[in-house]
RNA sequence: GCGCCCGUAGCUCAGCUGGAUAGAGUAUCGGUUUCCGAAACCGAGGGUCACAGGUUCAAGUCCUGUCGGGCGCGCCA
C-alpha cells in the first residue's frame, strides 16, 4: 500500500512538472509515514515542503496542486492539505478491514516477508569465556542475540547463530588450574588458594568429578607444588606472575596428557553447563566454532602470514605488530609475542577471516560494550587482508547494572560474586527475563532491578502482553460454554460493521505489524517489537473494557470476534519472535 | 588525556533515522465490576528534552563546544 502511494505520489509529480506547473530542475525524494494522530489519515507526506524552496513557492501551494491532480484510487478515501504543508492521505474503509483477513489467512505466517532474499547472514553472540557459568551480564546478549537473529530470519535472511569459544589461551589455563588446586585440597592438601584463582562453587563441583575421575592420580604435595613459586598478592607479590607460576607447575607436574585431560574435564562441564542454560533460556545456536580449532588447525598462523604478506606487519622489539594505525587504530598492535606466542587478537583475526571465507553476505558480531575498543583493530585488520568492511557488522549490548531494590550488586567471575543467568531463570522466568532485557534498546544502560523482575505481577510488562492474548482466548472458550460459535466467513462478511473508534486503532495496528517487523530487523532493534506489543495489548484491553464481543447482534458479534482473532494471532507471532510464551490460560 | 555509549516527567524508559500539540509504564490522587478474566479500564496533576551556540520551512532528533554519568584504552582474554 505505501510503496503505491509512493509511486503515485511520484507520478503525480512528474505529471505536474511536465504541465509545467513545477519547474523542471526540483528533485526530492518522496518520503511517506505513518501518522501519530489518527486525525491526519493514516499516511502522510512531506514532500511539499521539501520542494518549497528549489520551486520557489508556497509549500501548502505546491500541496494543494498535488492534492488537485492526484489520481483518485479505490483504496483512498481522501488526500487533504493539513498544517505547514503536509498531504495527508486516508485510506478507504475497504483498503483498512482487508488485513483482518489477510492476518486470519497467513496466521503464523502473518509479518514475515523476503527483504532478506534469502542473503546469508551470521550472527555470533554472546561468545562468553567457558571459564565459569554465563551471568545476568551475559543474559542480555543471549536475549538480544537471539530476538535479532529471528528478526532477520522472519524478513527472509538466511541466518547462521554462532558460538565462538574461547577454549585456548590464559584465562582457561587459569581454570584448569584453579580446577586442580581444588582437587589437591580434596586430596587432604593444604592449600592457599590464589588470589587470581576462580573461586566460584562450580570450580570446586568440577574438582569433585575430577577426583572421582582420577582418584588419587594428580595429587602432588602442596610443597612440590608451590615450591618455587612467587608469592601472592597478599603476601607481597604479584598476583599475576603468581597465577602464571601455578599454571606452569600444573603443566610440568601434571605432564601433558594429564594436564590436557584435566583441561577437557573443565571445558567439558562449564560448556555443556552453558549450552543447556542458553537452550533452556531459548537461544538457539548453529554452530559452536572453538578457538583451539583455529589454532590447532594452524589457521591462526596461516592468517598471521596471510598478514605478514601485506605490509602491514612488521617486527620491533622480537614482536610482530600491526600496523593498525594506517586504518585509523589509536595504536599499532602485537599479533605474535616475542616468545612466539601469538595473541587473542591474532586468532580473532583468523576467526574473522574465517567467516569471510565461509562466504555470508552479513557478518554481525554482537558484543559487551566492554569490548568496543576491539572494534578498530578487528575492522583494521580486514581492511588489511582487503575484505570488505562493510560486511562485518559490531553491535554492542550496553552493560545491565543489577540492583537489588537500592542496592547495585557487583558482578565479578574471579570472586564467584554474581548471580547466574540460570538463577535468573528459577526467579524471574524465562519469559519475563526475555522481555525485560529487550525492552530497552541494547545502546542503552539498563538498570535491572532484580526485585521488580521477580515481582510476578502488573509491574511487569511482559505479563501485561500475555494477558491480553490469555483473555482472547478465555473469549474463545467463554463462547464455547455458552453453546455458542464463532464462524469466521460470516465475520469477515462483516468487517465494515467495525465503525467504533476503538476497532479503526486496532486495525491499523494490525496492518503496522509487518512494517514493525521489518523496521525491528533492519535496524537491530527488537525493543521496537516489544514496544509495539504492548501497545497492540493496550489497544485491545481498552476495546476489551469499551465493547462486548458476544452481542445479540449475530453480524456484530462475528466481526468483532474475528477481528480479536487476529489481534490474537498477531500477539502471538510477535511474542513468538521474541522467544516468549503466548499462554491461553496464566 | 583519548575513544565509545548516554543525559527526555519523581523513578524506569520510548520517540518510527528532521515533521504537526514531546509520549508510555510506574509512583501520587480520583473513578469503573448484576456484563466475555479488575493481571484490566477511564480521568487528573507532573517537562527549560543537561546547558550554550549553529544548520533550515521545521531540531528531543544533525554539527560544534561546555557540564554530568557509564565503559574502554596491556606483548591480558
Amino acid at each position: 500500500m505505501k510503496d503505491q502511494l509512493k509511486k503515485r505520489i511520484e507520478s503525480t509529480l512528474a505529471l505536474l512538472i511536465s504541465q509545467q506547473s513545477l519547474p523542471a530542475d526540483i528533485s526530492a525524494e518522496v518520503h511517506l509515514e505513518r501518522t501519530k494522530d489518527r486525525a491526519h489519515g493514516d499516511y502522510a507526506s512531506n514532500i511539499a515542503m521539501v520542494l518549497a524552496k528549489p520551486a520557489r513557492l508556497n509549500p501548502r501551494q505546491i500541496a494543494t496542486m498535488i492534492v488537485e491532480a492526484f489520481p483518485p484510487h479505490e483504496m483512498i478515501e481522501k488526500v487533504e492539505v493539513a498544517g505547514p504543508g503536509f498531504i495527508n492521505f486516508t485510506l478507504s474503509s475497504a483498503a483498512r478491514l482487508q488485513v483482518v483477513a489477510e492476518v486470519l489467512q497467513k496466521s503464523g505466517y502473518y509479518g514475515l516477508s523476503n527483504y532478506g532474499k534469502g542473503k546469508k547472514i551470521q550472527v555470533e553472540f554472546v561468545s562468553a569465556n567457558p571459564t565459569g557459568p554465563l551471568h545476568v551480564g551475559h543474559g542480555r546478549g543471549a536475549a538480544y542475540g537471539s530476538v535479532v537473529s529471528s528478526l532477520l530470519s522472519a524478513v527472509g535472511f538466511a541466518v547462521h547463530r554462532e558460538y565462538y569459544v574461547n577454549d585456548a589461551g590464559r584465562q582457561m589455563d587459569i581454570l584448569t588450574t584453579s580446577i586442580w588446586l581444588r582437587y589437591l585440597e580434596k586430596c587432604g592438601e593444604q592449600i592457599t588458594f590464589p588470589s587470581n584463582g576462580y573461586r566460584g562453587d562450580y570450580v570446586i563441583e568440577i574438582a569433585d568429578s575430577a577426583r572421582q575421575q582420577f582418584g588419587d592420580a594428580l595429587r602432588h604435595p602442596a610443597s612440590t607444588v608451590f615450591a618455587g613459586v612467587t608469592a601472592d598478592e597478599p603476601q607481597g607479590g604479584d598476583k599475576e606472575q603468581h597465577i602464571d607460576a601455578l599454571i606452569q607447575q600444573a603443566k610440568q607436574l601434571l605432564g601433558t596428557d594429564n594436564y590436557r585431560q584435566l583441561f577437557d574435564l573443565g571445558l567439558t562441564a562449564i560448556l555443556d553447563d552453558i549450552r543447556n542454560d542458553l537452550a533452556e533460556f531459548g537461544a538457539e545456536y548453529d554452530e559452536w566454532f572453538s578457538e583451539r580449532s583455529l589454532v590447532e588447525s594452524g589457521v591462526v598462523d596461516r592468517a598471521v602470514e596471510q598478514l605478514k604478506s601485506t605490509d602491514f606487519l612488521y617486527q620491533q622489539d622480537g614482536a610482530w605488530w600491526f600496523k593498525s594505525t594506517e586504518f585509523a587504530d589509536e595504536k599499532d598492535r602485537v599479533v605474535v609475542r616475542d616468545n612466539g606466542q601469538a595473541t587473542y587478537f591474532a586468532s580473532d583475526v583468523a576467526y574473522h577471516l574465517n567467516k569471510y571465507q565461509r562466504g555470508f553476505d552479513q557478518i554481525i558480531d554482537i558484543w559487551g560494550a566492554d569490548h568496543h575498543g576491539y572494534i578498530p583493530r578487528v575492522n583494521a585488520a580486514m581492511k588489511a587482508l582487503s575484505q570488505d568492511p562493510d560486511k562485518l557488522k559490531v553491535l554492542l549490548v550496553q552493560f545491565a547494572a543489577l540492583y537489588r531494590g537500592q542496592e547495585k550488586i557487583s558482578m565479578s567471575t574471579r570472586s564467584g560474586e554474581f548471580v547466574t543467568l540460570r538463577q535468573l531463570r528459577e526467579e524471574v522466568g524465562k519469559d519475563a527475563a526475555r522481555f525485560f532485557y529487550v525492552l530497552r534498546s541494547a545502546d542503552q544502560h539498563m538498570d535491572f532491578d532484580l526485585e521488580l523482575a521477580k515481582s510476578q505481577t502488573n509491574e511487569n510488562p511482559v505479563y501485561y502482553v500475555q494477558y491480553a492474548h490469555a483473555r482472547i482466548c478465555s473469549v474463545f472458550r467463554q463462547l464455547a460454554d455458552r453453546k455458542l460459535d464463532w464462524h469466521e466467513p460470516t465475520g469477515l462478511a462483516n468487517l465494515a460493521l467495525l465503525t467504533e473508534e476503538h476497532e479503526q486503532v486496532i486495525l491499523t495496528m494490525l496492518a503496522r505489524y509487518p512494517e514493525i517487523v521489518e523496521t525491528a530487523a533492519i535496524n537491530y532493534t527488537p525493543h521496537v517489537l516489544a514496544h509495539f506489543l504492548m501497545d497492540l495489548a493496550r489497544d485491545f484491553h481498552t476495546y476489551y473494557n469499551a465493547h462486548q464481543f458476544m452481542v445479540d447482534d449475530v453480524a456484530v458479534s462475528q466481526a468483532r470476534l474475528t477481528l480479536i482473532a487476529a489481534v490474537r494471532q498477531v500477539i502471538a507471532n510477535g511474542l513468538g519472535l521474541m522467544g516468549v510464551s503466548a499462554p491461553q490460560l496464566m
